[in-house]
DNA sequence: AGTCAACGTTTCATGCCGTGAAACGCTCAG
DNA sequence: CTGAGCGTTTCACGGCATGAAACGTTGACT
């Protein structure tokens, strides 16, 4: 979208809104010294913001005020929408400058959710990451195990008993609590999540295993308050690339863009 | 502010924000077929949106969602702006009927506080109605008396002890409690409240009391879950119009309005 | 009552800039 | 490979946003 130009009228009539938040009661005389513009501009505007409820004028002293109306308006408070609305802009940049995709993850009960991906980003062709709302794997896939080895020891057992309930194809090895602890260990100590060998692909709920389809993964947490709150994930095509290299040039810029993300979150 | 027409460039761009805290994560042909505009200035608006951090866009399917940072830019909630905001136009339409002006007051520890007045839209001259912030008296105004006999005994329990504390001028009758009860009674039973003979101005704290200035007034209370919450008055000068006359002209627009305000509070 | 200053409101000529139809190019599905 | 759907860019036109200036009203002060 660059190329693009921003509409003036409506760049004004937002900084009278604005203007407004911060001076709650102003004055049709002191928006003009706030703000610069004209007065009859500012009447004019002030007018359409009147009729679309968004600013009100007190009688008694013709001060304009902001809607106590704007709270009803606002969707309900979807938390996950702002982690995606802070890590959008630097998964971008993080394409940008190591140019392969990546996905942000969640944890859902015992999977993590794609909230976002960078994808239509990168100017790769054909590495059909799943759109968002796909679960992938928590056990076998890099995203879920940078969550899974960073979160609390509570939280992990919550996860692995609720695998053992339904015990979906790919989870086997929740049973197994001594190869659980080797990978929480060898996660921990490299800092990063890996793909396993036996990696499922980043399936759709019911489709089949995928023994390999020739990508790999890293990914690493994002840790806000001493918590795991999500993992971000950085996919390459194997014939394209060795794990040695992308990790030797990409794995500093994905912690940045991780460590970025959880500021922004705190 | 007849005569000051408003913006359309404006106007058009509050739509579509407006239709993104409705339709969450629409698409630009989404938008295009919900707001009818053309995708050009679709674009030209969401470019403007976006660079005010108002709406940022989603890689993963490039749909255009409202910032969750709107929450922060709000201006603390204070409570009584609702309802000025609210009774502000009811004032206006009551004052343009019976063309005498109003005040709206809280209770203000044992206070009322004006926080309204059509004042600038009564075209009556040198009514000095007092700016908003101004204390009146609680026991001998018409506010004053409209609130007061239309709480709960618990809160007149509180107000009164409260002004026997310091004792203003004016609230000398806070210590009988036969009048007191009178009082009461008498409002209750005509239903509206009425100005005492001994009536002091609505002074500025440490002013003189005015034995008589003039003006008379009736108010009424605004109640909304069977809770009192405020309460509209309305003044005049006895030159010029009788009580008779006010009250049988003019209480039952008094009335609806307060009704109304009750109503947009609920 | 009279005067003056401050502020909000209205007017109107100017040309900027918002507008939208149309052409273009990209991505994905079949 | 082909086509459809969607986002993006272009460009010429004229509607409409603009703001300086004149005007009306209000409130303060003597």
């Amino acid at each position: 979208m660059p190329g693009v130009k921003s509409i003036r009228a409506l760049e004004r009539g937002l900084d009278v809104l604005q203007a407004l938040q911060t001076v709650p009661g102003a004055s049709l005389r002191e928006l003009h010294q706030i703000t610069g513009l004209p007065k009859a501009t500012l009447l004019r505007i002030l007018k359409t913001l009147t009729e679309r409820n968004l600013v009100w004028q007190r009688m008694a002293d013709g001060a304009y005020l902001p809607s106590s109306r704007m709270r009803d308006r606002l969707p309900a408070p979807a938390e996950n929408d702002r982690l995606v609305e802070i890590a959008s802009p630097v998964m971008a940049r993080l394409c940008e400058r190591v140019n392969w995709p990546s996905i942000l993850g969640v944890r859902i009960d015992d999977q993590i959710e794609v909230i976002e991906t960078n994808r239509p980003r990168s100017h790769v062709p054909h590495l059909p990451l799943g759109p968002v709302g796909v679960r992938v794997n928590m056990l076998l896939s890099a995203v879920g195990r940078a969550y899974f080895a960073f979160c609390g020891p509570e939280e992990r057992a919550e996860i692995v008993a609720r695998m053992r309930l339904h015990a979906r194809p790919g989870e086997e090895m929740a049973a197994d609590t001594a190869w659980l602890a080797r990978m929480v260990r060898e996660t921990q100590a490299r800092g990063y999540g890996m793909r396993d060998a036996r990696f499922l692909g980043e399936t759709e709920a019911g489709a089949g295993p995928v023994i390999d389809d020739g990508r790999a993964s890293i990914a690493t947490p994002i840790i806000v308050g001493g918590q795991v709150i999500a993992a971000i994930n950085l996919t390459w095509t194997r014939r394209a690339a060795t794990a040695e290299h992308v990790i030797e040039t990409c794995l500093g810029d994905l912690r940045e863009a991780a460590a970025e993300v959880a500021l922004g979150m705190a």
